[in-house]
DNA sequence: TTCTCAAATGTTACTTTATAACAAGCAACT
DNA sequence: AGTTGCTTGTTATAAAGTAACATTTGAGAA
């Protein structure tokens, strides 16, 4: 199963790099995996409080936060939402694209393009950190 | 004044859209001038109340959309905020450096590096809409 | 002028998203 | 056991955004 692999290799980052992926924030990552693209924090409290009765927001906000930080999931500030990051381990930076319409998420290579925009942002005086590249838009199904 | 010019700017620049720069848009827009970098739509909704008694969040989300459509205010997702748009007439898509130590921002024409990745999305089959594109970095004077 | 229509704004109520603040639990070490 | 620090639970509330319908206004037609 796919998810499984995953969560092993999640928990081996984690150890790595000294930072705990305790039950809790196991099973968020999980309910996050189980969606093919964005979900948004308060499907996966909903999620969280089928299988365990009850949470509550920050429970769920801790955990996305703490994944976040740790690189398994980023944040879609677009739409709110969080996506799986399939690159955990290579530290290359990603053009992750999103369809506003279904979720369905796609990441490629951003490293060429960001150089164009260090270079750009250069000139203006700003030095831009490591980070992914994140664009709305259509997906082919879901396109007019 | 430089807000003034700006506004005068701001309407003929609608004027040509064939759209009408009310003065209720003209209000928020003055509003929005007056801050340094990114606002949000609550900061200016209480500036709002301060000047005209009352006035509810469509009021400001209507006026401030308006903007954004008419390509004087960019939004700034990742800070849920509006930023004045400073190259109105250029038709273009913004790239946004926010200083992640002072907040400063600085707008870029975004749109030779948008053509290279609506490229490569393209590959991917997605169809990118028109948007800005925000990184976070450090400025000059926050350069360590 | 007066009517009419569409766009703009007002108004009420609500939904969604997110966080503050403090309490309780738990595991790891002394 | 005691203490320490991180994690989670709990309550309450703040912040952000929208739906739906009423009212106003202004430009063009009758």
């Amino acid at each position: 199963m796919e998810i499984a692999c995953f969560i092993e290799a999640a928990d081996r980052h984690c150890q790595q790099q000294g930072v705990k992926l305790t039950a809790l924030r196991r099973q968020v990552l999980e309910l996050v995996l189980g969606y093919p693209g964005v979900v948004k924090a308060y499907q996966v409290l909903a999620d969280l409080q089928k299988q365990r009765g009850i949470a509550a927001p920050p429970t769920v906000y801790r955990a996305l936060d703490f994944l976040v930080a740790a690189g398994l999931l980023h944040k879609v500030d677009a739409l709110n939402g969080y996506i799986v990051c399939h690159h955990v381990g290579c530290n290359h930076e990603g053009l992750i694209l999103v369809c506003g319409d279904c979720g369905r998420v796609e990441e490629l290579d951003a490293t060429p393009v960001l150089d164009v925009l260090r270079q750009q942002a250069g000139g203006a005086g700003f030095a831009i950190s490591q980070q992914n590249l994140m664009l709305t838009g259509r997906c082919k199904e879901c396109a007019v």
